[in-house]
DNA sequence: GTAGTCACG
DNA sequence: ACGTACGTGACTACA
């Protein structure tokens, strides 16, 4: 029997798996695709080959031979991907913790080293398999030599094998004369001259006949085509060069040890720490099962008996420290049993051995198991849950939901506010990175629900601490966890929709639709469907000639600011423009909101609280949160969103609170003079920018200014701001020149703010809310702006979600303890929307301007503007 | 699932 | 030189 070692082309592996595996990042951002698509490989090839030895070779960046001969060899290669870059060293480090061999050395190509310890150990009689994504290797292939070249199709990894006898079969040629194919064709990746005049085709015939390329040039006259023989005499030289590139060395000078390639125990301790660094879930199965299974499992106990359940929940009770969970696990329950919320599950935890799961039964539904939850929610000193506001409907009892907001703790809020930028936020997330629990997908109802009320239950001092180490335990304990409530009382309240009248004006939208598509096929000259951009580009653009002034990824831009500039063109623009702004309000408007009317008449969207990077909240399903305002047309939607019966709207917005907080924040004396004298700021502003005396400032100019403003908001730049205003970047930045003369202030705190972001890594708000900034660490340019304009903006913004927070919180509150039946329904970031009873109007007005004004106490006054209305449209 | 577009603050 | 304003979510088309 042949012993056999497994040689794998590192970064050709590497960059293979790279652009073959979709993105992904483990939760410290860190890319991990390219490491994640070579390990599928390498478990692949060691699973089907069981070989005895393991060796991975990368290339070194220093010059080799080959560049030392030839001055620009491989002087085009394109820089490796930032991306990409980044997990060169994770990959060692994977291979290293796995005790797998790696070799490179100065001055040689990984192909060389390949080429060199392959011929080494077939010469020890072993087998070799090359594992490489490029096919010059080929030339390596002999009858103990494989060439495995990995395919990614359809995300499944598939491998070409190569003896020498399937490189003949293939190519028509030996190993050997491939190298002579390629010098006479070239290789433009390789950066490799061939012959001009000579393709694949010809090359291959070439040798085939002649064998190398010396004894092709000795019959040189005899060449077919004529073409060919008179540009080998012309190019031999270059010829001869391209053949010693293309040719892998494989004498090379190198020590190898076939002893240290031999492959002993990869899956040690210090490499499974690794793979739950890097979230690679599915491939932990490959370390011992001793070592992967959780402890904690052992503690799982499935309860069903009345008495048992009495007795864990008295427990809990008693206990410090609860975590609770609910799933959807119907398990046996008969459908006419079964809960209308879906959940036939709960779960708690109180103790490292005090982890029990129930299932609702026919003894025991669902209403019961609620009923012990809630009371717990209320007795337990803190009651965690992950993802707390889901839960509410069903674990809300009677009057004790002040006992309940004390005691609560949401993990996933937590978890949010240590690091926002995360997209999702699971149970199984902060399991692993706070409790460095790996939760295994395969798992049964009962087990997951318990491992989720036991990371529920043990993450709590864990992330108590981490909140507290980066000062947030005030605004989680202050601001996050009391709007959980307020939120879900949002959500319970929801705002009424008159149905009807939604329907009338989508079938009114509808009639203008038809009409306009028809003008506009008229005008086309043909049918299409309007709203690809795809085919509406091939009509503008190609059909109808019209200039095309920006283009995207794809292809042509048909972005409404193009259109716009392309309306006097050509009457069809401005159809187009009236059709997309139809199709949407019809599309998202006016059928997209119809279908979240509930039984009530009412919407009941959602408000998340874990989404944003800012700290701002969002709204789903649907979102209330972008309904139209700015054109008449749109606004008239809001006549639809109406107070209930006997109620009206009493609705407050935040006047310039962005910039009335940058006013605080910088301490320039002069911005918060002009707010303390409430001045027309953005007058002001163009007043002093522009050299006007205040009077004298014009429409144009002070909404100039306020484009200045706004741009100040955003973390300026004299390329957005000069394509907000159609003006030159130099005017835009002779603006912004002026502004920073005259607000020095201001200058300062935006540069201190990217300064401190640079420092910490995160942008902090007022309150003490953080953003991290990862992309003011990045090489690119682009990356870094965008994060220098992040910590200008992230303080800003986030500091104002902060306090219409704390104001939401005071007004749900003082709404309920005052016992008034005013309702806080909606929240728009600047702007709150209550339902109150007519009765109630004035005291809620004096209420909600009170509650936001003072929400924070600024060095310049906050603002609220007030309005009532019978409907939205109304009451803005 | 991604890209393009567009609604809001 | 790089090629953008900050923060969201929903819809449509299309691979």
């Amino acid at each position: 029997m042949r012993e056999k070692i497994v040689l794998i082309d590192g970064h050709s592996i590497l960059n293979r798996a790279f652009y073959g595996v979709p993105d992904l990042t483990n939760s410290e951002g860190l890319h991990t695709n390219a490491v994640y698509g070579f390990l599928n490989i390498m478990f692949k090839i060691l699973d089907e080959e069981r070989p005895e030895y393991l060796t991975v070779t990368f290339d070194v960046h220093a010059p080799t031979f080959r560049h030392k001969m030839f001055a620009d060899y491989k002087g085009t290669r394109k820089p490796m991907a930032e991306e990409l870059r980044q997990q060169v060293p994770v990959i060692k480090d994977v291979l290293k913790a796995m005790n797998i061999d790696i070799i490179e050395k100065e001055g040689l190509e990984a192909d060389d080293l390949l080429g060199t310890i392959s011929c080494l150990c077939e010469e020890k009689g072993m087998d070799v398999s090359i594992i490489s994504g490029d096919r010059d290797t080929l030339q390596l292939a002999t009858e103990h030599v494989k060439i495995r070249i990995p395919k990614t199709k359809q995300g499944k990894t598939e491998v070409e094998d190569y003896n020498a006898a399937e490189v003949r079969e293939k190519y028509g040629v030996t190993p050997k004369e491939f190298i002579d194919v390629k010098a006479l064709m070239g290789d433009t990746a390789d950066n490799i001259p061939g012959v001009p005049g000579i393709g694949e085709k010809t090359a291959t015939k070439i040798i085939q006949d002649y064998k190398t390329i010396e004894n092709a040039y000795e019959h040189v006259d005899e060449l077919k085509p004529p073409r060919a023989s008179k540009n080998l005499k012309e190019y031999w030289e270059q010829a001869k060069m391209s053949k010693t590139l293309a040719t892998i060395e494989t004498h090379a000078d190198i020590q190898f040890n076939i002893e240290e390639a031999r492959l002993e125990n990869p899956y040690t301790e210090e490499a499974h720490e690794m793979f739950k660094r890097l979230q690679f879930k599915n491939m932990l199965s490959r370390f011992d099962t001793g070592i992967s299974a959780n402890e904690i499992e052992k503690s799982f106990t499935e309860v069903t008996d009345r008495q048992q359940i009495e007795k864990i929940f008295d427990e809990a009770e008693a206990a410090g420290c609860v975590g609770a969970a609910v799933s959807k696990d119907p398990g046996n329950v008969l459908p006419l049993f079964a809960h209308p919320s879906g959940f036939g599950r709960i779960a708690i935890a109180y103790g490292q051995d005090k982890i029990f799961s129930v299932p609702c039964d026919m003894n025991t539904d669902m209403e019961y198991l609620f009923g012990k939850l809630s009371r717990l929610s209320q007795k337990a000193k803190v009651f965690s849950m992950c993802g707390l506001k889901e839960y509410l409907p069903y674990i809300q009892g009677g009057n004790g939901e002040d006992e309940q907001e004390e005691k609560a703790f949401d993990v996933i809020v937590a978890a949010y506010l240590l690091n926002p930028l995360k997209s999702d936020y699971d149970y199984e997330d902060v399991a692993r990175e706070y409790l460095g629990l790996l939760i295994d997908e395969k798992l049964d109802d009962g087990a997951k629900a318990c491992y989720e009320a036991y990371t529920a239950f043990a993450s709590v001092p864990v992330l108590e601490k981490k909140l507290e180490e980066a000062g947030m335990d005030r605004l989680f304990r202050e601001i996050e966890m009391p709007l959980v409530f307020t939120l879900y009382h949002m959500e319970q309240a929801g705002v009424k929709v008159e149905g009807d009248a939604l329907k009338a004006y989508g079938d009114q939208l509808g009639g203008r639709i038809v009409e306009l598509e028809k003008e506009i096929y008229e005008l086309a000259g043909e049918e299409f469907n309007i709203n690809s951009p795809k085919q509406l580009g091939v009509i503008l653009f190609e059909k109808l000639q019209m200039p095309h002034a920006k283009k995207t990824k794809t292809g042509y831009s048909t972005a409404a600011d193009v259109l716009e500039k392309l309306a006097p063109d050509h009457p069809i623009v401005a159809k187009i423009l009236e059709y997309r702004q139809l199709a949407k309000l019809k599309s998202t408007y006016a059928d997209g909101l119809a279908v979240f009317i509930g039984d009530d008449g009412r919407i009941h969207g959602k408000f998340n609280q874990t989404i944003t990077a800012t700290g701002r909240i969002s709204s789903t399903e649907p979102n209330l949160q972008n309904i139209p305002v700015r054109m008449e047309l749109g606004r008239l939607i809001r006549k639809v969103f109406v107070p209930a019966q006997g109620c009206v709207f009493v609705d407050a917005d935040y006047s310039q609170i962005e910039l009335r907080i940058l006013a605080h924040c910088s301490g320039d004396e002069q911005l918060i003079r002009a707010y303390r004298e409430a001045r027309d700021i953005h007058r002001m502003t163009a007043s002093q920018v522009f050299h006007t005396p205040f009077d004298e400032v014009t429409d144009l100019q002070r909404r100039n200014a306020k484009a200045v403003n706004f741009g100040i908001v955003y973390g300026i730049s004299s390329f957005g701001l000069s394509q907000d205003l159609s003006i030159t970047r130099k005017e835009a930045s002779e603006y912004i020149e002026h502004y920073f003369e005259t607000y020095p202030g201001i200058k300062k705190f935006l540069d201190d703010s990217v300064a401190h972001a640079k420092e910490k890594g995160y942008a902090v708000t007022l309150y003490g809310r953080r953003r991290p900034v990862p992309e003011l660490k990045s090489s690119n340019f682009m990356q870094r702006s965008f994060g220098e304009r992040v910590a200008m903006n992230a303080p800003i913004q986030g500091s104002a979600a902060d306090i219409i927070k704390i104001a939401m919180i005071g007004v749900d509150r003082e709404l309920r303890k005052r016992g008034m039946k005013s309702r806080l329904i909606l929240q728009v970031h600047d702007e709150l929307l209550i339902e109150a009873p007519e009765e109630e109007v004035e005291e809620v007005k004096v209420l909600l301007k009170d509650k936001m004004e003072n929400a924070a106490q600024l060095s310049v006054p906050l603002i609220a503007d007030m309005h009532t209305g019978h409907n939205w449209y109304e009451a803005k």
